[in-house]
DNA sequence: GTCTTGACGTTTA
DNA sequence: CTAAACGCCAAGA
């Protein structure tokens, strides 16, 4: 189910938690990215925010989210340092040196995957 | 109430 | 090319 964040101020955290559920294994996004489809693109911060307050919530890979570097900006956040990177790797995701190789290749824009027209 | 900080991104210098 | 500033908005102190 898409979620259509016209008030975009309604439940920014839930919209992110959808997209993020939404990102399919073996594949990344960036925040902005996220941003930039609930209409925030310039509040991309929010996303970040939005995404500390996930980690109450089960069933989010905010590994799957980095920034648009492709850097794990957020493996601080986890559990250990490591633990991002290990569940990429485990995904098939390859990062070398906090950044994950091919991001390019892999990423996942939820502005075309999710088609909204 | 104000001020600082922050899982970002774009624009100038 | 790299470095710094700005914009954006929410939460904690």
């Amino acid at each position: 189910m898409i979620l259509t964040l016209n008030e975009r101020n309604k439940d920014f955290f839930e919209s992110v938690f959808a997209v993020v559920r939404l990102i399919p294994a073996g594949r990344v996004t960036s925040y902005g990215a996220i941003a930039k489809y609930l209409g925030t693109a310039k509040s991309s911060r929010m996303v970040g925010w939005a995404m500390n307050a996930s980690h109450q919530i089960p069933g989010i890979p905010a590994h799957r989210v980095v920034n648009r570097n492709g850097m794990l900006t957020g493996k601080m956040h986890f559990s250990n340092e490591k633990e991002m990177e290990n569940l990429l790797t485990t995904e098939g995701i390859e990062a070398v040196n906090d950044v994950i190789v091919q991001f390019k290749l892999i990423f996942w824009d939820p502005t075309i995957e999710l088609a909204m027209d």
